[in-house]
RNA sequence: GGGCAAUUAGCUCAGUUGGUUCAGAGCACCUCGUUUACACCGAGGGGGUCGGGGGUUCGAAUCCCUCAUUGCCCACCA
């Protein structure tokens, strides 16, 4: 009836489904406090991957045990639009079919999107099930649903109205291959060889030249000054002077700025306002005119003259050659330098001037600065992240939120004319034309003559929204669930976001709440191969988590991915975990399998032994228990698991189990297999967040439940104060059996054949574990004896010792050394000792304690001398 | 260029206020074992002087200084 071996494959369906079917995922406000993780939303057409396996373990193993402490344990899931990772995929698929963006309206481009969109979202959300993530199904969002997106459009409208978002012609980051604008944190940069021009530009009304270094010679048909350090005595000879711009034969002056530094390349700088940001606020300074010289795709304009039309990184090579043929090519030096890509394209990003919109952050950020940092109101796992935080918070700029793309929500604002003050913001076509007719006093304008903006809003200014839009606490901030479920507990995700979701999303927390978002974040690692490399789709070093699953079963591998996962660090990932991870679910499949094949009896008496091991692991499972309510307070969710695998493997099964078995093909008394599967039932609870299958499998399997009465729900150990001395006692038990052990193995004396045990008891130690020394020793009773036994093995535990007499004659040789390289080892551990309590400063110093624990070392080490001295005598 | 973190057994990591078994755990490794739950196992065992150097202290893996290495984040030097 029960298998020999488990197998997850058949189990884990089974038990995700019952689980559904009956609800326990499922939360509705009642009076039990709340607790609640809201899912960082992957992409919509995203497919997991390892760092998803272990960011979401992670928040199940904390959202199930939440459950079984009796929370309202709410875990709410969603996939997030990714307006720029989405839309790249749909533009990319279209023009696999030939179909170019361009061609297309917005409406037919977003048909596509949906389409996309349906067939591909929410693949990700079904991986998670098989991982057994108990989410709450019904309340899956996408930040695309209605309620969400009107959210966003509510937000943006009343940030505009307090002033806090504007329209604004600033230089941006531009993405040439998506097209848009990006947020400064959408820019990666990148380390790349790259050269220094060197060009000569020839002086108004003189043969000379000067000559500027440059990364960028494409730039020059764009420059509309030269510029030079007031102080470098070099050119003085050159203020006030105009140049020529070589090619564009354009006329261009020289002007005069401290920002040049004298050192590098020539001292001498070219200056093209409309394509480098230092270059703009020089021109800003200097009311330079703007030369945009570069198309939308980075393409060169008619501005561009005869490379109008061509890439800028072609029109680099080939303008380098015609410097070269009209003698204005100095040299070219090789030179390292970052560049700046697309977080997302990797196309090399353009620095642009145009209109977009931007959100004010200076105040925005000022009450999630303290929140973190001062009142610990939002507390960062680990507590570096804080420094991190804090210094991009004082360092931060405005926000552009406009992006020039289509799949997204669409800025809210209408245009009625074409100046730059021409628009209304508001939340519908209907309000816009109300507020549209106020500002122009014109009662003829209709919808037909507003327009609205073309952009979308950046992705991150809808998931900012997302821990209270998920309530809809933003249109709606007094409805019951909202008031329940808000503020969040914890929030798991990876530190690669910080700036772009959750420092936005506690900015919006006190914005618009007025309350934290969520109280703990925890920060995962990165999931890395065996040889730290970053697992990525084209090195092909990223397993197929559904194919792992299905080999090492979801517990196997959710328990690999944490078993390694220690707080804060990356997760060198290799099979072998998992494998580790499947081990320890048929260990206790088979531990189970033991006790469940035991024939009870009614009359049986209770044994001593059962007695104290019962007492003892309880109290083991106590501390266990504290141990691991300590780890959860600080995320130490590795340590927590650990210390179950131990409790488990070695306590339970090692141990306890082999304490109370039963004689070959014996009944257990009553009393103490009650006992032992109350024990195993509290192991269960404590495993259960991490290996939720297995444990409701047995918690099954032990008796019939009704669905109330399932795992999942089940109540959590309480913890209860434990006897720490009955602990002590047993490992010193455990030591002996460990040493009659060593003996039955170094004289291969098998289990079978029962030994005389005595004991020369120094320690004055109670006889508690006798019963079991004796059981799992295979030992006579054991003999107290007043002096050595004579031509007996012995071994020593601190000052005790224990003679076990073989058969035959033993080699004294042996013994003898055996025995004396313990007496040496022991007199030179007193010797250090002694020499540390006749140091009058350290007995002058030392705590009191600490000096009474060397005084006992002392002691015991001189007990043990005697011993072994009284031993070598005997032999 | 600035900041943060790390450096402890072959590997991955613990080690809280310097002093009770603080030099640990898991994995790996070695030896033995067809004992009636489990070889996806059991029992036993070996292995580091805590990155280098200096200092404070009766006492340092733990505090201070310094050097080195690695990783991450940030920054407009053409």
């Amino acid at each position: 009836m029960i298998p020999n071996k488990y197998n997850p494959e058949n189990v884990e369906d089974k038990w995700y489904s019952y689980w559904m079917e009956h609800g326990y995922f499922h939360s509705t406000p009642n009076e039990k406090e709340a607790y609640t993780i809201v899912i960082p939303p992957p992409n919509v057409t995203g497919v997991l991957h390892m760092g998803h396996m272990l960011n979401n373990t992670i928040q199940d193993v904390l959202i199930r045990r939440a459950r079984l402490k009796g929370y309202n344990a709410c875990w709410v899931p969603g996939t997030d639009h990714a307006s720029i990772a989405t839309e790249a995929k749909v533009v990319a698929k279209l023009k696999s079919e030939g179909i170019e963006k361009d061609d297309l309206t917005r409406d037919e481009f977003l048909k596509h999107a949906w389409d996309w969109t349906d067939k591909h979202g929410g693949i990700i959300l079904e991986q998670l099930k098989k991982l057994g993530a108990s989410c709450d199904w019904e309340r899956t969002a996408f930040t695309m649903d209605t309620g969400l997106s009107e959210a966003v459009s509510k937000v943006f409208v009343d940030l505009f109205a307090k002033g806090l978002i504007y329209r604004g012609y600033r230089m941006v980051n531009w993405d040439p291959e998506a097209k848009t604008t990006l947020s400064d944190e959408e820019v990666e940069f990148v380390e790349k060889q790259g050269n220094l021009y060197h060009i000569k530009y020839q002086i108004e009304g003189t043969d000379e030249t000067i000559t500027v270094a440059t990364t960028r010679p494409e730039t020059l048909l764009g420059d509309t000054a030269i510029c030079i350090n007031p102080t470098d005595a070099r050119f003085s000879h050159l203020k006030g002077k105009n140049v020529f711009v070589p090619i564009a034969n354009r006329v261009i002056p020289v002007i005069e700025d401290e920002y040049v530094d004298v050192e590098f390349g020539t001292g001498c700088l070219k200056i093209t306002p409309a394509h480098d940001q230092n270059d703009k606020l020089i021109g800003e300074k200097h009311k330079l005119e703007v030369i945009d010289i570069l198309n939308d795709d980075a393409t060169l304009n008619s501005l561009g003259l005869h490379y109008e039309g061509k890439d800028r990184f072609v029109v680099r090579k080939e303008i380098t050659k015609e410097l070269e043929e009209l003698g204005a090519l100095e040299k070219v030096e090789t030179h390292m330098h970052k560049v700046g890509v697309s977080e997302r394209t990797k196309a090399v990003i353009e620095p642009k001037i145009s209109v977009q919109w931007f959100l004010k952050m200076e105040e925005i950020v000022k009450p999630a600065l303290d929140a973190v940092l001062k009142d610990e109101e939002i507390k960062f796992f680990p507590k570096h992240y804080n420094n991190t935080y804090k210094y991009w918070l004082e360092n931060i700029r405005d926000w552009n939120i406009s992006r020039q793309l289509w799949w997204g929500h669409q800025i809210p604002a209408y245009y009625y004319g074409d100046g730059m003050d021409d628009y209304v913001v508001a939340e519908t076509i209907e309000e816009a034309l109300e507020k549209a007719k106020a500002k122009t006093q014109n009662s003829a304008l209709t919808t037909q003559n507003l327009r609205q903006d073309p952009d979308a809003l950046d992705t991150w200014f809808s998931s900012w929204l997302w821990p209270i839009s998920l309530f809809d606490g933003i249109k709606n901030p007094d409805n019951e669930e909202f008031k329940y479920y808000y503020p969040t507990n914890d929030l798991v995700t990876g530190p690669d976001i910080i700036f772009f979701w959750v420092a936005r999303m506690i900015f919006a927390g006190y914005e618009f709440t007025d309350a934290k978002p969520f109280e703990n974040v925890y920060f995962t690692g990165i999931v890395r191969d065996s040889k730290r490399r970053k697992m990525s789709k084209s090195l092909g070093n990223s397993p197929d988590p559904i194919e792992l699953m299905q080999k090492y079963g979801a517990d196997g591998v959710r328990t690999g991915l944490l078993l390694s996962a220690a707080a804060g660090n990356d997760l060198l990932f290799e099979e072998e975990l998992c494998a580790q991870g499947r081990n320890f679910s048929s260990k206790i499949w088979n531990a189970f399998r033991l006790v469940q094949g035991w024939e009870i009896s009614e009359t049986l008496e209770q044994p001593e032994s059962s007695i104290v091991a019962i007492s003892w692991y309880t109290a083991k499972f106590q501390k266990a228990l504290a141990e691991i309510e300590k780890s959860f307070e600080q995320y130490r969710i590795s340590e927590a698991l650990m210390t179950i695998y131990k409790l488990i493997y070695d306590d339970f099964s090692s141990w306890f189990l082999e304490m109370i078995k039963p004689a070959y093909q014996q009944p257990i008394d009553a009393a103490t297999f009650k006992a032992a599967i109350a024990c195993l039932e509290d192991n269960l609870k404590l495993l259960h967040p991490f290996m939720p299958f297995l444990t409701e499998e047995i918690w099954q399997h032990i008796e019939n439940r009704t669905p109330d009465e399932a795992l999942i729900v089940a109540k959590y150990p309480e913890m209860i104060p434990f006897d720490e001395k009955i602990i002590a006692d047993f490992e010193f038990a455990a030591d002996v059996i460990s040493g009659i052990r060593k003996v039955r193995k170094d004289k291969n004396i098998a289990f079978k054949d029962a030994i005389e045990l005595s004991l020369l008891d120094n320690e004055k130690k109670s006889s508690t574990f006798n019963s079991l020394i004796e059981k799992l020793g295979n030992t006579s009773e054991i003999q107290s004896v007043g002096e050595p036994v004579e031509g007996a093995l012995s071994f020593r535990i601190k000052s005790n010792e224990y003679f076990i007499p073989v058969a035959g004659t033993i080699d004294v040789e042996a013994e003898s050394s055996k025995l004396k390289e313990e007496l040496k080892y022991t007199e030179g551990f007193l010797k250090s000792v002694q020499k540390k309590l006749s140091n009058e400063r350290f007995v002058n110093n030392a705590p009191e304690q600490v000096i009474a624990n060397e005084r006992k070392k002392e002691a015991d080490a001189l007990a043990k001398i005697e011993t072994l001295k009284a031993s070598l005598k005997n032999l």
